[in-house]
DNA sequence: TCGCTACATATGTTTTTTCGAATATACTAT
DNA sequence: ATAGTATATTCGAAAAAACATATGTAGCGA
Protein backbone atom coordinates (compact mmCIF):
# COMPACT_ATOMS: atom_id res chain seq x y z
CA UNK A 1 0.00 0.00 0.00
CA UNK A 2 2.76 2.35 0.92
CA UNK A 3 6.10 2.56 -1.17
CA UNK A 4 4.53 3.66 -4.66
CA UNK A 5 6.38 6.44 -3.93
CA UNK A 6 10.27 5.57 -4.59
CA UNK A 7 12.89 8.15 -4.29
CA UNK A 8 12.75 8.68 -8.18
CA UNK A 9 9.39 9.32 -8.23
CA UNK A 10 9.94 11.83 -5.20
CA UNK A 11 12.40 13.80 -7.03
CA UNK A 12 11.04 13.95 -10.27
CA UNK A 13 7.75 15.36 -8.14
CA UNK A 14 9.84 18.05 -6.62
CA UNK A 15 11.86 19.07 -9.71
CA UNK A 16 9.26 21.69 -10.71
CA UNK A 17 9.69 24.92 -8.90
CA UNK A 18 6.31 25.45 -8.57
CA UNK A 19 5.73 21.76 -7.17
CA UNK A 20 8.47 22.34 -5.06
CA UNK A 21 7.10 25.82 -3.05
CA UNK A 22 3.85 24.06 -3.15
CA UNK A 23 5.06 21.08 -1.02
CA UNK A 24 7.04 23.36 1.28
CA UNK A 25 4.53 25.81 1.82
CA UNK A 26 1.99 22.96 2.54
CA UNK A 27 4.09 21.10 4.56
CA UNK A 28 4.99 24.61 6.90
CA UNK A 29 1.01 25.43 6.65
CA UNK A 30 -0.33 22.07 7.29
CA UNK A 31 -3.33 22.64 4.81
CA UNK A 32 -4.23 24.55 2.00
CA UNK A 33 -6.49 25.13 -0.12
CA UNK A 34 -5.83 26.03 -4.27
CA UNK A 35 -7.24 29.67 -4.03
CA UNK A 36 -4.33 29.96 -1.08
CA UNK A 37 -2.38 28.50 -3.11
CA UNK A 38 -2.48 30.71 -6.21
CA UNK A 39 -3.04 33.43 -4.17
CA UNK A 40 0.84 32.90 -2.44
CA UNK A 41 2.43 31.72 -5.35
CA UNK A 42 0.56 34.27 -7.86
CA UNK A 43 0.16 31.77 -10.69
CA UNK A 44 -2.68 30.75 -12.69
CA UNK A 45 -5.76 28.38 -11.52
CA UNK A 46 -5.04 25.96 -14.06
CA UNK A 47 -1.13 26.05 -13.35
CA UNK A 48 -2.10 25.31 -9.68
CA UNK A 49 -4.39 22.72 -10.39
CA UNK A 50 -2.27 20.74 -13.06
CA UNK A 51 0.44 20.81 -10.72
CA UNK A 52 -1.47 19.76 -7.39
CA UNK A 53 -2.70 16.69 -9.97
CA UNK A 54 0.93 15.85 -9.92
CA UNK A 55 1.66 15.60 -6.18
CA UNK A 56 -1.58 14.05 -6.00
CA UNK A 57 -1.39 11.28 -7.98
CA UNK A 58 1.92 10.63 -6.87
CA UNK A 59 1.22 10.55 -3.29
CA UNK A 60 2.64 13.05 -1.80
CA UNK A 61 -0.53 15.26 -1.05
CA UNK A 62 -3.84 14.39 -0.38
CA UNK A 63 -6.98 16.22 -0.78
CA UNK A 64 -10.79 16.69 0.70
CA UNK A 65 -13.62 19.11 0.03
CA UNK A 66 -15.23 21.24 1.92
CA UNK A 67 -17.89 22.72 0.42
CA UNK A 68 -16.68 24.85 -2.73
CA UNK A 69 -13.10 24.62 -1.50
CA UNK A 70 -10.17 21.71 -2.18
CA UNK A 71 -7.76 21.88 0.67
CA UNK A 72 -4.57 20.48 0.34
CA UNK A 73 -2.35 18.51 2.52
CA UNK A 74 0.65 16.01 2.98
CA UNK A 75 -0.56 12.67 2.31
CA UNK A 76 -1.02 11.36 5.75
CA UNK A 77 0.63 8.07 4.36
CA UNK A 78 3.60 9.49 3.40
CA UNK A 79 6.69 7.63 3.83
CA UNK A 80 8.92 9.12 7.15
CA UNK A 81 12.03 9.39 5.17
CA UNK A 82 9.49 11.92 2.51
CA UNK A 83 8.52 13.52 5.37
CA UNK A 84 11.87 13.91 7.17
CA UNK A 85 13.43 15.44 3.40
CA UNK A 86 10.77 18.17 3.42
CA UNK A 87 11.21 18.82 7.09
CA UNK A 88 14.92 19.45 6.09
CA UNK A 89 14.70 21.51 3.35
CA UNK A 90 11.92 23.76 5.17
CA UNK A 91 14.50 23.88 8.10
CA UNK A 92 17.74 25.15 5.93
CA UNK A 93 15.85 26.90 3.26
CA UNK A 94 12.14 28.46 5.04
CA UNK A 95 13.42 31.39 3.88
CA UNK A 96 12.95 31.10 0.65
CA UNK A 97 9.43 30.66 1.00
CA UNK A 98 8.69 34.01 3.33
CA UNK A 99 7.63 35.99 -0.25
CA UNK A 100 4.76 33.09 -0.75
CA UNK A 101 3.55 33.10 3.37
CA UNK A 102 4.00 37.29 3.34
CA UNK A 103 1.20 36.96 0.15
CA UNK A 104 -1.07 34.03 2.09
CA UNK A 105 -1.08 36.28 5.34
CA UNK A 106 -2.32 39.36 3.09
CA UNK A 107 -4.98 37.52 1.21
CA UNK A 108 -8.22 39.01 1.32
CA UNK A 109 -11.35 36.70 1.84
CA UNK A 110 -9.38 33.96 3.29
CA UNK A 111 -11.23 30.86 3.57
CA UNK A 112 -12.09 30.19 7.02
CA UNK A 113 -11.56 26.12 7.30
CA UNK A 114 -12.95 26.72 11.23
CA UNK A 115 -16.29 27.00 10.22
CA UNK A 116 -17.11 23.78 9.22
CA UNK A 117 -19.35 21.90 7.09
CA UNK A 118 -22.66 20.47 8.05
CA UNK B 1 30.69 30.65 -1.55
CA UNK B 2 28.43 28.00 -0.67
CA UNK B 3 24.71 28.14 -1.30
CA UNK B 4 24.59 28.20 -5.08
CA UNK B 5 23.15 24.75 -4.18
CA UNK B 6 19.84 25.74 -3.34
CA UNK B 7 16.77 23.30 -2.90
CA UNK B 8 15.29 23.37 -6.58
CA UNK B 9 18.60 22.88 -8.06
CA UNK B 10 18.96 19.98 -5.83
CA UNK B 11 15.93 18.04 -6.76
CA UNK B 12 16.26 19.07 -10.46
CA UNK B 13 19.89 17.90 -10.22
CA UNK B 14 18.64 14.27 -8.65
CA UNK B 15 15.50 14.20 -11.01
CA UNK B 16 16.67 11.79 -13.34
CA UNK B 17 17.23 8.28 -12.53
CA UNK B 18 20.78 8.03 -13.55
CA UNK B 19 21.87 10.93 -11.83
CA UNK B 20 20.20 9.95 -8.82
CA UNK B 21 21.38 6.37 -9.01
CA UNK B 22 25.03 8.14 -8.72
CA UNK B 23 24.84 10.46 -6.45
CA UNK B 24 23.90 7.88 -4.10
CA UNK B 25 26.22 5.21 -4.95
CA UNK B 26 29.14 7.68 -5.04
CA UNK B 27 27.50 8.46 -1.54
CA UNK B 28 27.25 5.32 -0.54
CA UNK B 29 30.74 4.27 -1.86
CA UNK B 30 33.22 7.14 -0.94
CA UNK B 31 34.55 7.57 -4.40
CA UNK B 32 34.31 5.99 -7.70
CA UNK B 33 35.40 6.32 -11.12
CA UNK B 34 33.96 6.95 -14.25
CA UNK B 35 34.44 3.36 -15.77
CA UNK B 36 33.11 2.04 -12.06
CA UNK B 37 29.82 3.96 -12.63
CA UNK B 38 29.72 2.64 -15.92
CA UNK B 39 29.74 -1.06 -14.76
CA UNK B 40 27.44 -0.37 -11.74
CA UNK B 41 24.84 1.42 -14.16
CA UNK B 42 25.36 -0.72 -17.47
CA UNK B 43 25.25 2.39 -18.86
CA UNK B 44 27.14 4.30 -22.15
CA UNK B 45 30.02 5.93 -21.41
CA UNK B 46 28.76 9.48 -22.88
CA UNK B 47 25.68 8.75 -20.35
CA UNK B 48 27.43 8.81 -17.54
CA UNK B 49 30.39 11.53 -18.32
CA UNK B 50 27.48 13.84 -18.94
CA UNK B 51 25.44 13.10 -16.16
CA UNK B 52 28.25 13.62 -13.64
CA UNK B 53 29.23 17.07 -15.71
CA UNK B 54 25.91 18.15 -14.28
CA UNK B 55 26.58 16.90 -10.47
CA UNK B 56 29.51 18.44 -11.00
CA UNK B 57 28.86 21.86 -12.68
CA UNK B 58 25.71 22.09 -9.49
CA UNK B 59 28.00 21.79 -6.89
CA UNK B 60 26.93 18.13 -5.89
CA UNK B 61 30.05 16.52 -6.52
CA UNK B 62 33.87 17.18 -6.43
CA UNK B 63 36.05 15.07 -9.21
CA UNK B 64 40.06 14.61 -8.59
CA UNK B 65 41.86 12.94 -11.42
CA UNK B 66 44.68 9.84 -10.89
CA UNK B 67 46.26 8.66 -13.61
CA UNK B 68 44.12 7.83 -16.37
CA UNK B 69 40.94 7.57 -14.26
CA UNK B 70 38.84 10.43 -12.59
CA UNK B 71 37.16 10.12 -9.37
CA UNK B 72 34.34 11.43 -8.04
CA UNK B 73 32.81 12.03 -4.61
CA UNK B 74 30.09 13.97 -2.63
CA UNK B 75 31.50 17.65 -3.21
CA UNK B 76 33.53 18.37 0.37
CA UNK B 77 31.24 21.91 0.63
CA UNK B 78 27.80 20.54 0.04
CA UNK B 79 25.59 21.75 2.66
CA UNK B 80 24.55 19.76 5.48
CA UNK B 81 20.95 19.21 4.46
CA UNK B 82 21.82 18.05 1.20
CA UNK B 83 24.18 15.20 2.83
CA UNK B 84 21.62 14.96 5.30
CA UNK B 85 19.24 13.98 2.41
CA UNK B 86 21.44 11.99 0.93
CA UNK B 87 21.33 9.78 4.14
CA UNK B 88 17.98 9.65 4.51
CA UNK B 89 17.18 8.59 1.17
CA UNK B 90 20.01 5.96 1.48
CA UNK B 91 18.66 4.90 4.29
CA UNK B 92 15.30 4.19 3.51
CA UNK B 93 16.33 2.94 0.40
CA UNK B 94 19.24 1.52 0.09
CA UNK B 95 18.01 -1.68 -1.36
CA UNK B 96 17.28 -0.03 -4.28
CA UNK B 97 20.67 0.33 -5.01
CA UNK B 98 21.86 -3.41 -4.28
CA UNK B 99 21.82 -4.30 -7.83
CA UNK B 100 24.33 -1.72 -9.16
CA UNK B 101 26.49 -2.38 -5.88
CA UNK B 102 26.51 -6.09 -7.01
CA UNK B 103 27.65 -5.41 -10.58
CA UNK B 104 30.10 -2.95 -8.92
CA UNK B 105 32.21 -5.51 -7.16
CA UNK B 106 31.69 -8.35 -9.62
CA UNK B 107 33.95 -6.04 -11.79
CA UNK B 108 36.80 -7.11 -13.64
CA UNK B 109 40.17 -5.14 -13.54
CA UNK B 110 38.62 -2.43 -11.22
CA UNK B 111 40.68 0.38 -10.88
CA UNK B 112 42.95 0.44 -7.27
CA UNK B 113 43.09 3.63 -6.01
CA UNK B 114 45.52 2.49 -3.12
CA UNK B 115 48.02 2.94 -5.52
CA UNK B 116 49.10 6.37 -5.46
CA UNK B 117 50.30 7.89 -8.39
CA UNK B 118 54.52 9.22 -8.54
C1' DT C 1 -33.87 27.17 -12.43
C1' DC C 2 -29.83 30.67 -12.92
C1' DG C 3 -25.63 32.78 -11.94
C1' DC C 4 -21.51 32.76 -9.42
C1' DT C 5 -17.25 30.91 -7.43
C1' DA C 6 -13.81 27.24 -6.90
C1' DC C 7 -11.53 23.84 -9.03
C1' DA C 8 -10.27 20.24 -12.75
C1' DT C 9 -8.98 18.76 -17.18
C1' DA C 10 -8.41 18.67 -22.37
C1' DT C 11 -5.91 20.50 -26.36
C1' DG C 12 -2.36 22.23 -29.12
C1' DT C 13 2.05 24.51 -28.78
C1' DT C 14 6.54 25.71 -27.04
C1' DT C 15 10.40 24.78 -24.16
C1' DT C 16 13.45 21.65 -21.82
C1' DT C 17 15.68 17.41 -21.24
C1' DT C 18 17.69 13.32 -22.73
C1' DC C 19 19.78 10.58 -25.93
C1' DG C 20 23.10 8.08 -29.32
C1' DA C 21 26.76 8.80 -32.31
C1' DA C 22 30.70 11.02 -33.43
C1' DT C 23 34.65 13.44 -32.08
C1' DA C 24 38.02 15.49 -28.93
C1' DT C 25 41.26 15.41 -24.99
C1' DA C 26 44.28 13.41 -21.43
C1' DC C 27 47.21 10.07 -19.81
C1' DT C 28 50.13 5.60 -20.20
C1' DA C 29 53.05 2.51 -22.25
C1' DT C 30 55.94 1.19 -26.01
C1' DA D 1 55.94 9.27 -32.16
C1' DT D 2 52.25 5.73 -31.91
C1' DA D 3 48.77 3.06 -30.01
C1' DG D 4 45.57 2.07 -26.46
C1' DT D 5 42.65 3.25 -22.53
C1' DA D 6 39.83 6.56 -19.85
C1' DT D 7 37.08 10.43 -19.92
C1' DA D 8 34.79 14.75 -21.88
C1' DT D 9 32.12 17.29 -25.08
C1' DT D 10 29.51 18.49 -29.31
C1' DC D 11 25.48 17.98 -32.26
C1' DG D 12 21.14 16.93 -34.14
C1' DA D 13 17.13 14.19 -33.23
C1' DA D 14 13.59 12.37 -30.20
C1' DA D 15 11.07 12.36 -26.04
C1' DA D 16 9.22 14.58 -22.08
C1' DA D 17 7.59 18.40 -19.48
C1' DA D 18 5.49 22.83 -18.96
C1' DC D 19 2.62 26.22 -20.69
C1' DA D 20 -1.70 29.25 -21.98
C1' DT D 21 -6.18 28.99 -23.44
C1' DA D 22 -10.47 27.04 -23.52
C1' DT D 23 -13.84 24.24 -21.59
C1' DG D 24 -15.96 21.12 -18.12
C1' DT D 25 -17.67 20.03 -13.40
C1' DA D 26 -19.18 20.77 -8.68
C1' DG D 27 -21.13 23.28 -4.92
C1' DC D 28 -23.67 27.43 -3.30
C1' DG D 29 -27.14 30.98 -2.98
C1' DA D 30 -31.11 33.33 -5.07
Amino acid sequence: MSDLLNPSLLFKALADETRLRIALLVSAEGELCVCELMAALEESQPKISRHLALLRTQGLLADRRQGQWVYYRLHPELPDWAKHLLAEVLAAHGTWLEPDQQRLREMQKRPDRSSLCR
